[in-house]
DNA sequence: ATTAGATTTAGACTTATTCTAATTATTGTT
DNA sequence: AACAATAATTAGAATAAGTCTAAATCTAAT
């Protein structure tokens, strides 16, 4: 366990989650369909109207590094915010948009192929099903 | 096979290969580093002088939509190209940024117990592995 | 109370990409 | 060859997501 001597100036472990960042916590964690930062944002203003688009992104930064929160990209869309923090994988869907979490045991072990193969040192690993969701999918 | 009837003013396939969008194309292929638009249009402009960042990106989009190329997204880099179009994995090195094509046949397997897991008719999968590269590994 | 450092804010800025409107090129038809 | 119809290209404006800046505010430790 680390332990670090106080400087002055220097905010705790608690302290350092401060109202924005708790509200922008708040929102994710209570946002069923893993909001973007725009959608955190209308959300956060509701609980703290002064709240500015930078404090936003900073938070949501903040809140990734800290191991909070997971920042998921797909395409050239906005980022997305999970509050799963766990590693899993991810579906989405082509014709609507909709992001849903899954997580397959068996992602880990193709990480390791794939460090194999490449003779890269993994770190983590990405894995997207892209198609059409039980609603879009006509059959 | 389809069959269409050419109307007034209608390109046929060959021609609509024009001059720019070949150019583009070769320059996708020949950069081995998987370039970006900016990277393509750099390029370009030495062959083509006049070509605009436009006419890339629209270059790049019908490449793209006629499976000449793919388009590479990662986090919230910009878009890479990528002259392999068959389905194929990616490693990307946390690092230096660079960026490899592999392939695993697991992939395709995965994507189906995927679809089962999530009930999305699957249409693709994106697999990528995060990590350091050869040249950027300690050990 | 004072100070140092961290955080927030508003708005400017950057970067990647798309859109628009005018121009140019191509093709098929007379 | 001239024309009409459509498609593609161009330059630059517009948009969207995200980051940066500088001033103001807050917090914690003296």
């Amino acid at each position: 366990m680390v332990v670090q001597k106080k400087t002055p100036g220097m905010a705790s472990q608690k302290a350092n989650l401060t109202r924005q960042r708790e509200v922008v916590l708040q929102v994710v964690n209570e946002t069923e369909h893993h909001p973007t930062a725009a959608d955190v944002f209308e959300q956060a203003k509701k609980r703290l109207p002064t709240i500015s688009y930078a404090t936003v992104y900073n938070s949501l930064r903040y809140l990734k590094d800290a191991g909070l929160i997971l920042e998921i990209t797909f395409g050239n869309a906005a980022s997305r915010y999970d509050s799963e923090t766990r590693r899993h994988d991810h579906a989405v869907c082509r014709h609507c948009g909709k992001l849903v979490d899954f997580d397959l045991t068996e992602t880990v072990e193709l990480m390791r192929a794939a460090a194999r193969r490449t003779r890269f040192k993994p770190e983590t690993i990405h894995l997207t099903l892209v198609g059409l969701c039980p609603d879009c999918r006509s059959d």
